[in-house]
DNA sequence: GGTGGTAGACTTTTT
DNA sequence: GTCTACCACC
């Protein structure tokens, strides 16, 4: 922290107006240098209101304000650091009436989208024809693009999934608007409509003397436009990134923001940061020796003056758990040696599914597993049913959380007595709420021709009283988590748990840890608010009864943010999780689990994405991991590895021959390889014997790989299959091989002149 | 209207 | 292997 800055990183930090750009490499002090320069431009006069910090993820902005602050005192606090998407949410509740947005919208997350959209299509009649996913996955694909979705896919009339979104994307947008709502692509989007508002858009503009934004390579178009607009009346923008470390192009990321910045800023300032001061040298050797293998790369060199340090290790396991074992006894071996502390070390994998067995293994050899999810938390079904409940109380318009605890825990109100209702509400305009309440309260059964038994009223009436008296809790001077509380309770949730034989005491341990997320961040808020109050973006809105802005608040945060990860005080605490979700954090030991090709690479066939830029991501990602290691880098695989309940042999990651022999202990086999057997020989004869790729065995010193697709199962294209759901169809193409291969096929769509295309598990197929 | 059983999907990666 | 959405039954 008191080290001094070097060269490059003082003239980042000092650079005066106009736009700079740092190019920098893997723990050259990325972050630093934008820290450095957030407290000098504080130090030279500028307000903390009028700087502001985009950061890539919700945690990378907690750390850069905790750092200043450290640096330059609670006048930091004062200063707007966060995502996108929180800068947009931000800005919306400020000054989205002009573009008829209501102040107490709400945030829609992926699942309440997913749900939507699934009812959206079955109101419509299309269920067989076309699955939210595909709809969810082309409305991200078009809104990270700033592209309609109507005509980003194909041209005239578009292609198969076009026809549906034709009809479901306008019903889509009048449900957000109804329930006041805006999913994650529309709060970037609808920014950008505030920009070219005729008046708020010039004020925008001039929101901010100067603009910072970490982690370039990832934003996408639309983000980019944005910061343009944001930054366009002083063009003092700053921006820090690494074209090695872009990992998101699947969501729209485009390094090109970052590469061809001088194409809109010609009077750019270029600073290469490439002396790295975070890792041994064995370690930056072998991220500089699979980086460099990409072809399509700005060439920059990491450095350190220091040299040496531990070789890597790599274990080579028998299966997925053997692994996990291993990787955890080896774990236990360096805590009990005092090598290092369990705080010190992380524990990364390409994919999710593969946390399971790791958490099992590392409480087995005693230590406390921390899966750093994104959403776990907030996916379990007792949190978002509560979730829902506080929405539904922020707006009673909010149909989706209506539908969702409507009969949660079951009170019998079934799908009928919510068909009718939604017919009452249809015809009458109104929301699903306010039409229960009109027809309890008896103005008739007489709305829409719907009518419903006195067992359907009562019931209904019984809920519609639950609402209003939490109602009155809310507006009450309740907290937020004494609100949650009476959620739990009136509802009958907590009781409904406790006669639940299964896991009811644990889904009753979510709801109580809910409670208190909601209490720290009532906490929290309580301490920003003199300091948000001076803020540019936020006005004078302190007139709202405050349990109804914290909940507005509360619901944003858990939509965007998620939990903020607890104080994970017991001892012996290890970290888990993704590649992707480390970028930015550095660790002093790194295990680095499912170094296997297909995992890791993923090498997963896409439609309409390049193989070679696919696996050059791949590659970047790799470089992320490595480099995420300070001191002590492990690698681990397996032969064998689970993926759906089916044992599949998995060769070693090509990633592993990137990296220079050197860089490795001596071979070595871990302490305890678990008892698993080589490949079974059923399995090895199931691949083609003309396949290269089993070249390669698991005594070779210096393997060799190679890899090919192949469609010599049976699913040739051309071939016609059957399936059960859609029938007959005829095989467009097939990727991958055994359990794994996928078979896309073309069926007769509702409309015979085009066809309906899906990519479906071969085993789901029979040829005819 | 609630329930228990089962077929199907699910495993890239996230705000 | 695990979770879910849906169906047949009560």
């Amino acid at each position: 922290m008191v080290a001094s800055l070097n060269r490059e990183q003082q003239a980042a930090v000092e650079h005066g107006d106009g736009p700079l750009l740092v190019l920098a490499g893997a723990g050259t002090g990325k972050t630093r240098v934008l820290v450095h320069r957030i407290a000098r431009l504080l130090e030279s006069g500028v307000a903390p209101w009028e700087i502001l910090a985009v950061t890539f993820t919700n945690k990378a902005a907690r750390e850069m304000r905790e750092r200043l602050v450290a640096l330059c005192g609670p006048v930091a606090e004062r200063m707007w650091i966060g995502t996108f998407h929180a800068t947009c949410a931000r800005l919306l509740r400020r000054w989205g009436e002009a573009i008829g947005l209501p102040r107490d919208f709400l945030i829609f997350d992926d699942d309440d989208q997913q749900k939507a959209l699934t009812a959206l299509i079955k109101e419509a009649g299309f269920e067989d024809q076309i699955s939210a996913r595909t709809i969810a996955a082309r409305l991200d694909y078009a809104g990270n693009r700033g592209l309609d979705p109507l005509t980003a896919f194909g041209g005239p009339g578009g292609d198969y999934a076009t026809q549906f979104l034709e009809v479901i994307v306008p019903r889509y947008r009048e449900r957000l608007a109804r329930e006041k709502a805006v999913d994650f692509a529309g709060l970037i989007l609808k920014v950008l409509e505030l920009c070219r508002h005729p008046e708020v858009g010039p004020r925008l503009a001039g929101l901010y003397r100067h603009v910072l934004v970490d982690e370039f390579q990832d934003t996408n178009l639309v983000q980019y436009e944005l910061v343009r607009h944001l930054s366009s009346i002083t063009r003092n923008l700053t921006v820090v990134g690494d074209d090695d470390q872009s990992i998101y192009a699947w969501r729209g990321a485009e390094p090109r923001n970052l590469l061809d910045f001088d194409r809109d800023f010609p009077d750019v300032v270029e600073i290469k940061l490439e002396e790295n001061y975070r890792s041994t040298s064995v370690i930056l050797d072998a991220a500089n020796a699979v980086i460099g293998k990409n072809l399509d790369r700005r060439g920059k060199a990491l450095w350190t003056e220091r040299g040496g340090g531990d070789p890597i290790e790599y274990l080579a396991c028998g299966d997925d758990r053997g692994e996990a074992e291993t990787v955890a006894r080896t774990l236990r071996g360096l805590v009990d040696d005092g090598a290092c502390s369990p705080g010190d070390v992380c524990i990364l994998y390409r994919t999710n599914a593969q946390s399971r067995p790791l958490e099992e293994q590392l409480r087995r050899f005693r230590f406390e597993p921390k899966v750093v999810g994104a959403t776990a938390f907030f996916d379990r079904k007792e949190v978002k049913d509560a979730i829902a409940y506080l929405r539904l109380l922020a707006n009673p318009d909010a149909d989706s959380a209506f539908e969702r605890v409507v009969n949660v825990p079951p009170r019998g109100i079934g799908a009928a007595t919510v068909d009718k209702l939604r017919e009452v509400a249809r015809a009458r305009d109104v929301g699903l709420l306010a039409a229960a309440r009109a027809t309890v309260r008896g103005h008739g059964p007489a709305f829409g021709g719907a009518s419903l038994g006195a067992a359907a009223r009562k019931k209904l009436g019984a809920f519609v009283d639950l609402m209003d008296g939490l109602a009155g809790v809310r507006d009450g001077g309740a907290t937020l988590a004494e609100l949650l509380i009476q959620v739990v309770e009136r509802s009958g949730y907590r009781e409904f748990l406790e006669h639940d034989d299964g896991d009811g005491a644990d889904r009753m341990r979510n709801l109580a840890e809910l409670v208190n997320v909601a209490s720290d961040y009532q906490a929290e808020t309580a301490d920003d608010e003199p300091g948000e109050g001076g803020d540019a973006a936020d006005g004078a809105d302190g007139a709202d009864a405050p349990a109804a802005r914290g909940l507005a608040g509360f619901l944003e945060r858990v939509a965007l943010v998620g939990a903020a990860d607890g104080a994970d005080g017991r001892g012996e605490t290890v970290t888990l999780m993704t590649i992707h979700m480390a970028k930015g954090l550095e660790f002093e030991v790194v295990f680095l689990c499912g170094m296997e090709d297909g995992l890791f690479p993923s090498l997963r066939p896409r439609e309409e994405t390049d193989e070679q830029a696919a696996l050059e991501e791949e590659r970047r990602l790799a470089y992320v991991a490595i480099t995420r290691a300070k001191r002590v880098l492990y690698l681990a695989s397996a032969r064998l590895r689970r993926v759906w309940g089916e044992l599949k042999a998995q060769m070693p990651s090509r990633f592993l021959d990137d990296i220079p022999p050197g860089c490795f202990a001596l071979p070595r086999r871990p302490a305890a390889t678990p008892a698993i057997p080589r490949p079974p020989a059923p399995r090895r004869a199931a691949r083609p014997a003309r396949d290269e790729f089993d070249q390669r065995t698991w005594d070779d010193d210096v393997p060799v790989i190679r890899h090919d697709d192949d469609e010599a199962s049976g699913f040739a294209p051309g071939v016609t299959v059957r399936h059960q759901a859609f029938g007959r169809g005829r095989v467009v193409a097939a990727h991958g091989t055994g359990s794994q291969q996928r078979v896309v096929v073309e069926f007769p769509g509702i409309d015979p002149t085009v066809p309906m295309t899906k990519t479906i598990d071969a085993r789901w197929l029979a040829r005819e």
